[in-house]
DNA sequence: GCACGTGTATTGTTGTATTGATACACATGG
DNA sequence: CCATGTGTATCAATACAACAATACACGTGC
């Protein structure tokens, strides 16, 4: 894995080290981070998006407690072996659910009717 | 309006005072909210909710700043008149841009494809 | 063996955000 | 007039996030 995949938004009002771990929890649930694969170090991280290394290890270590990640001594992090595969769809699905009820509720107290939300949805999703 | 139709989450990650802000251009934009309608009182909201009335404070004021809602003095806050009437239902759809960007990031990295995800929310919207 | 690369503990500083307690100025309405 | 109701300015307390600069323990790999 590359340190370029990781998204980070210093601006955003999400602190840094949980904008790490979530996206980490959300690539390794889909896969695209499979078991067993090497994380870049800390220094890397902190190095390519000018963040302060002491916030990547932050991060990892939430990340490790989580069972997400596990310590690899001397080589750095490494996907959960536990994690074997991408769990299956519905599981995907429910890490969305707390998003779409928010969603849900703003578009109810929008009065926006499901058709136009769920049109817009789809376009930006690829469709 | 009653100070029991706004919804207040005080252990959510989103604070308080912004909770109600948005919450209010949210139902003044839908039409929920009429121009000119009266808001409950600081002290009314605050003791309802159980929280500060300085921090419902807060929200008025960016809420008038914002050009939500406008000061009667002696009075109270009331919906400001400019806000004839509910917006368009493309401005409305407009406001939820950035969590639907932010819903088809997430579900890009989660390797769910549109349809599973598109059907979730259509019933949590009530289909 | 030893230079190098891991992650991490520690301490301190800075900036910011949120909430709270109190007291105040002001207009209403009988 | 004055009790009552507005909103809010002010100050304080607290928490949190991020950064900075070290130093450390550990394993790798030549």
């Amino acid at each position: 894995m590359d340190a370029s995949l990781l998204t980070i938004q210093p601006n955003a009002p999400e602190p840094i080290y949980r904008q790490i771990v979530e996206q980490l929890r959300r690539l390794i649930a889909g896969g695209q981070l499979a078991a067993g694969e090497l994380l870049p170090s800390v220094r890397e991280v902190a190095g390519f998006h000018a963040i302060n290394p002491m916030t990547v290890s932050r991060a990892y270590g939430l990340a490790e407690a989580e069972g997400l990640l596990e310590r690899l001594r001397g080589k750095g992090m490494a996907v959960a072996a536990t994690r074997r595969a991408s769990q299956s769809e519905s599981q995907r699905l429910a890490l969305l659910e707390p998003q779409l009820l928010e969603l849900a509720r703003h578009a109810r107290e929008l009065e926006l009717p499901p058709d136009p939300v769920l049109r817009r949805l789809g376009k930006l999703m690829g469709d």
